[in-house]
DNA sequence: CGCGGTATTGAGACGTATCAAAGGAAGTGG
DNA sequence: CCACTTCCTTTGATACGTCTCAATACCGCG
């Protein structure tokens, strides 16, 4: 079940992105949109399970998540396994990589998922005919600090009930912020929360229990549904998202 | 106990910086230095307990650290406190905010301390005056994530002993790479260790000896000493920081 | 029908938190 | 120079949260 489908062929240019239009990307300017139509070089695909990058590897390439849900995750040597963050729609993948010159994580795919393909070695081109676009990428880069940040705070000070509660309510609004009002599968199963919240399974699934009995959330066997946010935010005591525009390379 | 001293005037001007000739920053070509020097305004200094920054906060300002120690923390709505990263010299302190728009946390001294001051809105400038120097801007910013991704494969899956001397190593090596074959001495109290990891201040104690009666560490009450690396990197199973060369600004 | 991946549940063990108390070092004011 | 405070560290006892082990149930799929 691990299957990584290369395609140089595009599907989707730059200026028909299905994700521009989204309430939730800042308006790029004609000129911008071309170069970035003019920095990626393809698309790719893969299936659930299927591994994108791997740590250690030096790739030649850096990506945009086009669409589907995939996760980034590091193992310690004896197999222990820490999710460390989630990767939605806009979303970078390999920017360390791109920047430091190797990976240090690993990303997996969670549901189908098609990426945009642009070369790691014409990244200096980006900053030096856009700067606005580096800055742009500076942008993403603060903003997943600023989401480890969070996670951090969870896995440091947060109980199990209220970790369980802040990862559901930001996997939520992660997805809400892209697909207004449609109804939201979160496609993880309780071996990713327990890797994500540093629980073991028999306790996550205890704690997701919890959760369930409190009637904010319906488990589905492979995915899960958000009933209540309002209630989710409370038992975690997070104030959510900020709904700033966010930048779309 | 919380001294915060600006000043205008600047002693250390930045074609003559300190920490420029150290093994660890990379080359920076005239023009490039000269920028710098032109994006600097300034310098401020701050006692140990400090705040230089502090949460939700819309600062005007970007830092570079000039000399000493700082940490960036988050604390809970119930006044839990999770200490994120640390700051040494060399590092922006900021970044966030300055991209951002809004702090999403706090810094404090731990150590005397002196900033180089940025304007924050001068920042454009820099991306679009020197690509090379926004390039390196988000260089920074994907050290840090790495940084963080380390942390939380510590906090998720590493027990407190792992933790502990993870922590230690790490603060160790990153304060070697600045001071060569000086004795480092780590300017942390135990508080700082239980929120850095997650712990309770008396399991971190306990923890702490049983490192000082492996003869790891040993603890001076305010300071902490590394007595053997390897065997500390050992015990966390971490391969240690990469040797790269970074940039200053 | 049987199988692999996933979810569920109970029981006991272990790691870490909490509570409580005391010792040491540094600084302050009398 | 001594009492006194304050901050930091240390230690023991007990409580609690989470882990591990073990067994069962569930479900889609070949």
């Amino acid at each position: 079940m691990s299957l990584i489908i290369p395609h140089t062929g595009r599907r989707v240019p730059c200026e028909q992105c299905p994700l521009r239009p989204l309430e939730t990307f800042r308006d790029f300017t004609a000129p911008e949109i071309k170069f970035v139509s003019h920095f990626k070089t393809g698309e790719m695909m893969a299936e659930p399970g299927a591994v994108i990058v791997s740590e250690g590897a030096h790739s030649a390439h850096l990506y945009t998540l086009l669409s589907g849900w995939a996760f980034r995750f590091k193992t310690l040597p004896d197999g222990r396994r820490q999710v460390l963050n989630y990767l939605l729609p806009g979303d970078l993948v390999g920017l360390q990589g791109s920047v430091i010159g190797e990976m240090d994580h690993s990303v997996e795919a969670l549901s189908s998922v098609v990426l945009c393909v642009f070369q790691r070695d014409r990244l200096d081109e980006l900053f030096g005919a856009h700067p606005g676009l580096g800055f742009d990428v500076t942008w993403l880069a603060a903003q997943e600090e600023r989401m480890l940040d969070n996670h951090l705070l969870s896995l440091g000070r947060r109980t199990a009930l209220e970790r369980t509660a802040y990862l559901l309510s930001f996997l939520h609004e992660r997805a809400l912020a892209l697909e207004m009002g449609k109804r939201v599968q979160i496609p993880i199963n309780q071996q990713h929360v327990a890797d994500t919240l540093g629980l073991s399974i028999v306790h996550t699934n205890k704690t997701l229990r919890k959760l369930t009995n409190m009637e904010l959330i319906r488990w589905l066997g492979g995915a899960c549904e958000v009933l209540d946010l309002d209630g989710l935010m409370d038992v975690a005591g997070w104030e959510g998202l900020s709904r700033r525009k966010r930048p779309l390379i």
